[in-house]
DNA sequence: AATTAATTCAGACTATAGTCCGTGGTGTCG
DNA sequence: CGACACCACGGACTATAGTCTGAATTAATT
């Protein structure tokens, strides 16, 4: 569940940012297959992964969390 | 370095929950060797295993990510 | 319709998260 | 001292995070 909701989560905010899953994975020196596999809810990041994410998306690590924290209590 | 921090930052509200590495395992449903690996900064949690920890912990998530934040920007 | 950008998917791989067994060390208390 | 609680640590293991290459698919764009 989780992980799923934090792939959708990710999607949204790359989409507000308005860059390819390729252009966030060469920002955050990760996989561009890895970030497809996060955003479908078939792999979750680790806590630094989580951070490099969140630096690449001009947000904070918490309020990542939080936003996936609010849609897993559907006070999306 | 954001290993390191989350350690430190799991032992201290641990500590303010006054339960020790095991019975914090047993609530995780994880091993109590890892507690130990995390809390050395020998590990990196995915977010389902920061999810459990901070339930465990009486505390929420992106609370818990907040203070490795502070920690990391000298803010703690 | 053809080209191109963006994503998905498959498979094989390396690195590491997380488990499970035990042992030894330290402090506390009766 | 002996018993007990707690933690560090080792080693060997299984599951999965994350990489790499390439091909198939879908979506805009012209």
């Amino acid at each position: 569940m989780i992980v799923e909701i934090f792939g959708k989560v990710l999607r949204e905010l790359r989409d507000e940012n308005h860059i390819s899953q390729e252009k966030l994975a060469e920002y955050c020196d990760l996989d561009r297959t890895y970030i497809s596999l996060l955003e479908r809810g078939l792999r979750q990041p680790t806590i630094t992964t989580i951070f490099k994410l969140a630096k690449a998306l001009n947000t904070t690590p918490s309020a990542f969390i939080l936003k996936v924290e609010s849609e897993l209590n559907g006070k999306a």
